[in-house]
DNA sequence: GTTGCTTCTGAGCCTTTTCTGAGATCTCCG
DNA sequence: CGGAGATCTCAGAAAAGGCTCAGAAGCAAC
């Protein structure tokens, strides 16, 4: 399950399987957690039902293309960041894929440094390269599941916990449904409350104001 | 040169595969087992998940530039003492090669009796220099298996526990996962608790806290 | 062969985490 | 104010993760 969550995860979506392969190989060398999948359409599924910091995806799909993949993401508020490769170096397609909403392109055949010096970048661009989160005035040590308070104090959280603080801390501006965290974080279990009986316990281990609630609407990050 | 129970590893890293099966075969003559890689991917791949007490690695590489696969295995902390082979003569190579962490340089076309002079004086040097890993306040002897207590006190470790402590005492502050320790010191044996078991071994022998847990997550090295 | 150590497996037990659901409490809005 | 729906709190069952250990199997030295 999840072991290495601390990991970044990566989405790859390549229908090259050897290329694959290999690039998972690499990725994993390189401490992403990879999955992987070899058609738009399952990349589609994994895309909006896992919770990626990255996605790799091959401009060239069977089933449905890497574009139009990427754009159906898009549609259904998939923020993550996403790199697009292409076998078609010209402009017009390099043009029509950041257009299509990727925050990066990358050209076959490339070197395996260039690809990982772009995705550090896009996690630098998203704060997740970075060990930790900040939390207001605390930090959420992404490798060791632990709050580290501003005197040094350090708090662990469980795996459900984590996840749950670690998602709401990515955006920490946004309002969180209960359905979206359900389906993230908790893979849609079945008990209708489980997303606030874990806020109550990440309230009961940080403080009250860790998570607010915003009436009707969801959870926002809150400061610790 | 090395203690002569096991066998001193080499990891080679040589895309010249007539040169590499030469090296093997010279390597295996005076009693050293080698990995072979024969690209810089595969290279890094095997220096990170490996262990080695030598890496003999070549400057041109396919995929993975030698020094650049140098410098990623720096940056991972691998301390392994490196030769670079280069055909080319230049200083500024030569420069190159030593700034990006090599330990030894050694220039193309070379005597076989020279590759191994240069071998042994690299294993002279692992030994004078760091055979010891620290542990908190104790220290763990890397020729004699032994965990040296601050009081001058050795307790003896079978080689399993051994090879278990110093790699958790080789990233003292990276969280173990159990599957990456499964594979990395018990070759993936199919019992689930081999881990745990030794574990215990260790904290029963050194004292609860040498190996510390993070549950769901893996282990750490502890303090003795 | 016997002795002694090491390695490995798996069973049993304990701890922590995860999930569910039900009652108490709160918030919004008429 | 009062009711409906949303949210909070929490206890307890189930599952997962972790610890301890006994014994079998392997190996090397005597």
């Amino acid at each position: 399950m999840h072991d290495g969550a601390t990991k970044p995860r990566v989405l790859l979506v390549e229908d090259d399987r050897e290329l694959a392969g290999m690039l998972a190989e690499l990725l994993a060398d390189e401490g992403y957690e990879t999955d992987a999948a070899h058609d738009g359409q399952r990349g589609l599924h994994l895309g909006l039902t896992g919770r990626y910091d990255v996605m790799i995806i091959d401009r060239r799909l069977p089933v449905l293309d890497g574009l139009e993949l990427l754009a159906r993401l898009r549609a259904q508020a998939v923020t993550t960041r996403v790199l697009v490769l292409s076998a078609l170096g010209e402009l017009a397609d390099r043009v029509g894929g950041l257009d299509a909403g990727a925050d990066d392109y990358l050209v076959k055949p490339f070197e395996a440094e260039e690809l990982l010096a772009r995705l550090r970048a896009l996690g630098r661009r998203d704060l997740e390269g970075a060990e930790c989160l900040p939390l207001g005035a605390a930090a959420l040590d992404l490798q060791r599941h632990e709050v580290v308070l501003p005197r040094g104090e350090r708090i662990t959280l469980s795996g459900r916990e984590f996840e749950l603080l670690r998602t709401l801390a990515q955006r920490p501006k946004a309002i969180h449904p209960r359905a979206s965290l359900r389906t993230n974080v908790f893979a849609d279990s079945t008990g209708e409350s489980i997303v606030d009986t874990y806020v109550y316990y990440l309230r009961r281990k940080l403080g009250r104001d860790v998570v607010r609630t915003v009436h009707g609407l969801g959870y926002q990050l809150g400061a610790v």
